[in-house]
DNA sequence: GAGTGGTCTAGACCACAAT
DNA sequence: TTGTGGTCTAGACCACTCC
């Protein structure tokens, strides 16, 4: 074996696949330095620096006195965080409310194929949902999925549960990548945002990656007098 | 004196400001583990976990058998990477141009004394610059300027070089805070851009802090057709 | 008071770079 | 060969949480 690598290493891979296996779940502990240290037959020091690296990247967190406890899953992205629009909206104290607008088997077309990494004519799931703040529509969420990572994404109540917190449960998230545009909406979506005519969309164009493979493509089109992306850091 | 903090932190601090007050440049090697041990009278250990976490926020990068050396400014952000324009353009493998359309002394209105926490009429440095690719506008730099962070400010030669590379060189960059939305441009601004009338602009505010003061204030517009955002991670 | 993480020591051996 | 960083040990004391 590959005897190579640093026992802090091993260490915290020892600890990462844990938690992806589901041994340990978000807010379990995980056993103690000193435990860990006996476990693998090294100093509470190499432990620490294991820990103390994972805790850096927030895949644990540490409580003094208390423990160590699988951290919360966070999606940190769009410069921001990816966060479910329903949960954005609430951390605002507004009401979020979803609509279904279309959920279908399509195929693939040429530039989705590509995107996809699958050939064009392929078979993917389309849905279209339009997120209301307070009754006023801030997002159309259009989005394509693979069958391959998730098969049950045309049974999903997609009004109690917003399709990104199905993926998201589903299918691991292992990375983003995004584009975010300023365009005049097609008439489609400008009125499912009851926008008036002329006014731009704030548009974040977003592939997620699951299992190896490319999970979702989705557009999600934004008012522009009714939406920004911030961050900071 | 404050004796409270943990020795790795003194020493990550002293180091720090000596790369902030200029001792120590880019590229610049720093003392080795062991000198910095006998300095503060610690031991090698606090040394290094003094720099290796210098080295993981990359202000300082370390090759085995060598040394340690002070790293290449890089500014991360916007999701992204907080570049300099004309070094993406370079990326891009095109020219970068710039040209001046103001630099000026003015005085903070209401809103600008709020965003950089002084009193409504204190002055402010003023400048606007338009970014041009291959001789095609893509980016009108609106940017007002902290004297008390950078009082040489109007003295500069903005053609030569970006406003933001001079602020990063002589502020350190603490944090930045940002806006992403989509609007419409005021005139002048399509103007300069030269874009076509009803196209809708993606502007980026960002705001950076240095010395604990609000350094700098920016809006970044960009004609919708010719940019966009993108990251992944 | 018992258990946990936060920090630190004074050594050690290794891999790698420069010479 | 010498000097540097990379890793590790077997202890130690402290601050904090929980009971």
């Amino acid at each position: 074996m590959s005897d190579k690598l640093p026992a802090y290493q091993t260490i915290k891979r020892h600890v990462l696949s844990r938690i992806q296996d589901g041994t340990w779940r978000e807010g379990d502990a995980i056993p103690t330095e000193e435990a860990l240290a006996r476990e693998f037959g090294v100093s509470r020091m190499t432990v620490n620096r294991a820990i103390r690296e994972l805790s850096d990247e927030q895949i644990v967190e540490r409580v003094q006195g208390s423990g160590t406890f699988v951290a919360q899953q966070k999606y940190r992205a769009t410069l921001v965080e990816i966060r479910n629009i329903a949960d954005e909206i609430a951390a605002r104290g507004h009401r979020h409310r979803s609509e279904l607008q279309l959920l279908e088997r399509t195929r693939a077309t040429e530039s989705l194929a590509r995107r996809f990494g699958i050939r064009a004519g392929d078979p993917l799931f389309h849905s279209v949902v339009v997120h209301l703040e307070n009754e006023l529509p801030i997002q159309v969420e259009d989005r394509h999925v693979n069958p391959q990572v998730a098969p049950d994404y045309l049974s999903q109540d997609f009004t109690n549960q917003t399709p990104n917190a199905y993926l998201m449960r589903v299918a691991p998230l292992q990375g983003v990548s995004f584009e975010i545009e300023a365009c005049t909406p097609p008439a489609s979506v400008g009125e499912l945002l009851q926008m008036r005519s002329g006014e731009p969309c704030l548009v974040l164009h977003r592939q997620t990656h699951s299992r190896g493979q490319v999970a979702s493509v989705a557009s999600l089109w934004h008012p522009a007098s009714r939406y920004r992306f911030a961050g900071s850091f």
